[in-house]
DNA sequence: TTGAAATTGAAAACCACTTTCAAAAAGACC
DNA sequence: GGTCTTTTTGAAAGTGGTTTTCAATTTCAA
């Protein structure tokens, strides 16, 4: 059984009811697929695809738009990794950054506290206000270097 | 008069040569206009503009084109910022990273010798052998946060 | 000068979204 | 329960930046 997944699903259908929005079941189907573990970075058409196992006439419209309300909602981060491609993921897991594989395609997941730190130096050295950020290490994973 | 624009277009000239490539006078414009200080990030429509200010006849997908074989050269990166947007820049100008400012689209550039010691540490740790690596930080910049 | 091969500009195709719109579903109020 | 207003939905069209196609043009080695 997911852990979390309830308190999401609560967690956005009260934020659902204190919009003026309404609870659907493509919504519930969605949310509970997005929710469900493992966390990890989901393209549109990987949640698409799960959904549709389980109500074959969602839409992609649907998809878009109910992961863009969990955005909204800060209930997912949207990240735009390489050209154009987007991929959601599940927020209020621990920050992390990601290495990719340039070749498999393979993300894993890091995270640095001295990173964090030094970015919070350049951006107020620069005057900005930090919101948020992305850093993307590129190279070959230790499989793909063999081949 | 511009540095190191000439090494530049010899380095693709012979580059050129080496791949059975043609140099026509399109390449010439768009290669000079590229290399030509300041060295900055470059929208594809900025350097059509410019180059048609020199030929006004020099297409889109010339330029496109160009821009590609100067990547697959070597000479030039391609960044992804943000939803499918490119930038290009010429390669060779010390490596730098981006703060960028989500209200009015200005790019701050910095550089951090720390950072990227962590990220060979990391990388390292991980098995991968690092190619390349996109740092975005997003936020407010000091204007911006006056309105 | 010639001719095979690369390049060009214009336009069409692509792709990952994003929006539109008429029909269907939700849910507040009888 | 019904009723009615508002939101949502799926299908399809629209977007915007990029990428490819194709016939005509240009390059450059022979």
């Amino acid at each position: 059984m997911p852990h979390r997944k309830p308190d999401k699903v609560a967690q956005l259908q009260k934020y659902i009811a204190s919009h003026g929005l309404k609870w659907t079941s493509q919504r519930s189907v969605i949310v509970n697929r997005f929710f469900a573990p493992p966390h990890r970075h989901y393209r549109l058409e990987e949640i698409l695809e799960k959904c549709r196992r389980e109500d074959a006439s969602i839409s992609y419209a649907t998809v878009y738009r109910t992961l863009i309300m969990l955005v909204e909602a800060g209930m997912a981060y949207q990240r735009h990794f390489g050209k154009g491609q987007s991929l959601f993921e599940p927020s209020g897991s621990h920050h992390h950054d990601h290495l990719i594989c340039t070749d498999c395609g393979a993300i894993v997941e890091f995270e640095n506290q001295t990173i964090e730190k030094i970015q919070e130096m350049v951006v107020k050295k620069h005057g900005f206000k930090l919101t948020h950020h992305k850093m993307e290490l590129y190279g070959l994973c230790a499989k793909c270097q063999k081949k």
